[in-house]
DNA sequence: TGTTACCCTGTATTAAATACAGAGTTTATC
DNA sequence: GATAAACTCTGTATTTAATACAGGGTAACA
């Protein structure tokens, strides 16, 4: 039986959090034990596992909420809605990978250039760049 | 001159955080107009950019203090600690890229599923597949 | 010289997440 | 099967990040 606590440690979410989902209604309310306690199926666990993942990678609320939608549509959203939506959140993220991969390049540099023998990093070329665009 | 109302037109930054990075630190303190008003350089345009950047892809503030603190390492940092300290951002900025590209190819698969001319989305086999790991 | 738009500070509010308190329930151990 | 330790329940309080607001001064501009 997947109690809150072992959902919250095979998630590594906080315990809290988990019933803060539910009250903010991104989890959806778990079948209860005679007792009174949570009770979650796997389906909870691979839920919660993504809105974790989600949120690590700068998606709010709210865009967490779109996205666990799709999964929902049902029969209240026609494939050329679902299609819409799909591709808006492609383009999002499309454009999170190349800004990490902007952030990546930059830090890479950095790191190479670290390869040099000297001993203070005052004098490195690269760090002011980590801004840059491109 | 740069007022803090451009800066955050520039950035696309609510105004009022603008002042709170400044008060935890995160922005330093701009130089001031004779009447106290805030002057922005460059420097904190392409700075904020940053931050605002990191902040979309999830970072922290102390992540961002982390990555920030590279720029400035100055003296106080051999180089062998700034390599180290690039190579785990690094390393976690590879995990967020790949676990975006997860999803992404999930979302395709989700689009081009919704190619098909059936009008409602209910039947989608590939919508409950966004959670999984592969 | 208005008057409109902006900035200042300090404080209040909202949202997301986490912590705590007091009472009940399971689990493990003897 | 009593009992202590560990866990869960609910409700409320606190923290953190971000925004909003209020009252007063400054800039810009017709």
């Amino acid at each position: 039986m997947l109690t809150r606590g072992r959902l919250a440690t095979r998630t590594g979410c906080n315990i809290e959090t988990i019933r803060y989902y539910e009250t903010i209604g991104l989890m959806p309310a778990p079948a209860r034990t005679a007792s009174g306690y949570r009770s979650y199926s796997d389906e909870h666990l691979r839920r919660l596992n993504f809105i974790q993942r989600a949120r690590s990678l700068g998606f709010s609320g709210e865009q967490i909420r779109g996205l666990l939608e799709l999964t929902e549509a049902g029969a209240n959203k026609t494939r050329a809605d679902v299609k819409a939506l799909t591709e808006a959140h492609i383009d999002e993220i499309s454009v999170k990978i190349r800004d990490l991969q902007k952030i990546r390049k930059r830090l890479s540099q950095i790191s190479s250039f670290c390869d040099g023998s000297s001993q203070s990093s005052s004098t490195c070329p690269i760090l002011e760049s980590l801004f840059d665009d491109s």
